[in-house]
DNA sequence: CGACGAGGTTACCGCGCGGTAACCTCGTCG
DNA sequence: CGACGAGGTTACCGCGCGGTAACCTCGTCG
């Protein structure tokens, strides 16, 4: 039925197909056992590659969080202004939530928050991006903590905006990243000033 | 050991055990016979007054989410001004967190999101929220859809720098909710207008 | 053509899970 | 003082879990 594959390539499928159980089920929901049927292949192949469950998830979860912050603080790189930083920012998350969904759930959503280790690694990516951010607002006289708060804020929006997203647009991503991300940007960068009593 | 219990204040302490177990462990890593022995009683008697763990889980996310929903929208009520209610709804959010982290994690971290119908009871929670903020937005020309992406930022700022808040500051909280909310209101109010280029 | 090693499978282990049937205890009230 | 019902416990069920020991298969290379 299954095909045999190199070590590496086995290694890499096992690590796909993990991701996708684990985005639906979660860390506890899933079972090895499901991994390997999805994978197509028993289950002490998957120890044979992970020495256990967690291990595994560690191992996807490390990934995609890698893979997340090298796109989004490329393509701010790329931008000249604080502003395009913040916009092309937003855009790269965006886009790779888009393109990567399963990536996403399992970072915020499989719960991972409730290990004292993988939520570690979980907030490495969010304290790095905050980083990032806290780098871009230079606003007269506000204090290092005040900042990084600020910047923590900006995050939040990108994680809430992209789950509530995702839900709407099941299929067909309604608002296009591009679009998204521009509407975003505009409520970090200009926040409510537009408001006014009524 | 355990002193026997009318029924009504049997459920109400189940409730509220059960809350601490799924904040800590999560809706899968929690089992019900955990759940009865921190109560002090045998299994059968949750079973009396919960059809079943999904049950119990449904009922405790349930009477989170109103009691959080309650305290928010009472005292975004209380302020008279735009700005006003949205920082009043803030501080409110804060010293809820403050008061039940435990609530705060099994709305935000128990893994919830991975069940369409805790999700949905989740989401119901998230969408009362937004509306109400929706309805404080009142820039010219902006569209209703706009307008709810907005809110929906804000209201995942609120949640995520309760989590960082709750994460960083173990016991003493260390700025104070109230000197969070002003903070963080002024971000949301503000945005990041105040940013130039370097 | 045969040895050997990489890549696999079969078949099992003990455990704790969600859930339940049957029974016990003890205060209250005729 | 005895019946009864609310509030509880004991003891069990089948199942799927994470993890492992032992064995099989087949392409490659001397």
């Amino acid at each position: 039925m299954s095909t045999r594959l190199p070590a590496s390539q086995r290694r890499r499928q096992l690590l796909d197909v993990a991701l996708i159980s684990f985005a639906r089920d979660g860390f506890q929901g899933t079972s090895m056992n499901r991994i390997a049927e999805a994978a197509g292949v028993t289950k002490p192949v998957l120890y044979q590659h992970f020495a256990s469950k967690r291990a595994l998830f560690g191992e996807v979860l490390a990934d995609v969080g890698e893979r997340l912050a090298t796109e989004i603080l490329e393509a701010a790189g790329r931008a000249t202004t604080p502003r395009g930083q913040v916009a092309g920012g937003f855009e790269a998350y965006f886009a790779f939530v888009a393109r990567n969904r399963d990536a996403f759930f399992v970072l915020f959503g499989a719960g991972s928050a409730l290990d004292a280790e993988f939520a570690a690694i979980v907030r490495r990516f969010e304290a790095d991006m905050a980083e990032t951010i806290a780098d871009l607002i230079v606003i007269e006289g506000l204090s290092p903590d005040h900042r990084r708060l600020l910047a923590q804020g900006i995050v939040g929006i990108a994680e809430v905006t992209s789950r509530h997203w995702l839900r709407s647009t099941d299929d067909s991503l309604d608002p296009s990243p591009e679009a998204l991300a521009a509407q975003v940007a505009t409520l970090a960068w200009s926040g409510l000033r537009g408001i006014e009593a009524p």
